[in-house]
DNA sequence: TTCCGCATGTAACCAGTTACATGATTAC
DNA sequence: GTAATCATGTAACTGGTTACATGCGGAA
């Protein structure tokens, strides 16, 4: 797909300005989609152009002025066409992976240690979606529609993320030697 | 980090040509890194350049000649200090889950249909996985070096799309009516 | 005779990253 | 005074995808 659509539904949510819209990848959408700003502000202008968003541009004092892009007639049927589309499965790529397939190359220690900083950063990031969880869905049970959706989307980060830690820790246990983790 | 890395651990496992390397990079490697046979082409050209691979035509009879790549003393150094080096995060990126997050803009029934349809992609691939990992390594406590680290990235792989089938299980429950669901 | 597998590639294009640039306000 | 936040962008580059091209052998 990329960025077009997935701005398309983050501004079907909110109208918003190209600088928070890149914030905004950093954390809710960020799960499982990522953007830089200068991309967001590049992929904006195209999508102007091809009339799917509209610029307001807003003034503030104290601070520079602002555009709001908001969702045009198009732009809402683009994505509902864009919706009824098949998604193609994801590509997980990941370096660590490669990293313990030929740690034996190198240093394995090394490796390990890469291994152990990224389960602290997905331990971290679980802490985040979970705190996220209980505070903006205390009451899951209750949810519907677009509320639901978006609680599901991070159901699937707190899974991946547990995921990527059992992996962690698995990866840890077989390769940290027995006299080190019995210790 | 991009192929090359990929690669040059390809290669150290086993000297292959470039069809074979893309054959691979669609199976094992493949859990975790992907490339098409014209990428794989491109960058084995920059890494004989750089010293990194040799290329030894090989005639078959019946079949067309190939090149097979192997690793040369320099690659060996550029894999170990890439060992070294940190790994970036992997960035997932789920088209599906962006349209989960905005199904409410258009047909829900459609996407759940989309959902369904992954869920079945993954639970194939977790049966490769399953049948390779019993296969392969049918006694995981004995394994040492290399094939440890390969037994541990299929395991990777397989709690990968464990959790991608729950998630979409989860979704399925949340978001059948459940008349549907009960019946 | 048509399609699949083996085997290698080129060319055009698109998406995304990194580096650079500007300028005001607020908090330490 | 120094750094962070708000706010918008341009330019150069890299990595990866899609489309196209060629040619033999064997199976259906």
């Amino acid at each position: 797909m990329s960025l077009e659509h997935a701005i398309l539904v983050s501004l079907s949510e909110q109208s918003s300005s190209g600088y928070d819209l890149a914030r905004r990848f950093d954390r809710s959408i960020g799960h499982f989609w990522t953007a830089t700003h200068q991309q967001v502000y590049k992929v904006l202008g195209r999508m102007e152009s091809a009339g799917w968003v509209v610029a307001d541009v807003v003034e503030q004092d104290g601070r520079p002025d602002k555009k709001v892009y908001a969702l045009t007639d198009d732009g809402r049927a683009e994505l509902r066409e864009w919706l009824a589309e098949p998604a193609q499965p994801e590509v997980t790529r990941s370096e660590l992976a490669v990293k313990v397939r030929g740690a034996a190359n190198g240093d394995v220690r090394a490796v390990l240690a890469e291994v152990r900083r990224h389960r602290e950063l997905h331990a971290d990031r679980l802490d985040t979606y979970l705190a996220n969880e209980k505070h903006e869905f205390p009451d899951p049970a209750r949810l519907r529609g677009r509320r639901l959706h978006q609680y599901l989307v991070l159901r699937g980060g707190i899974s991946l993320e547990r995921g990527a830690i059992e992996w962690c820790d698995e990866i840890l246990t077989a390769l940290t030697p027995a006299t080190k983790r019995t210790r």
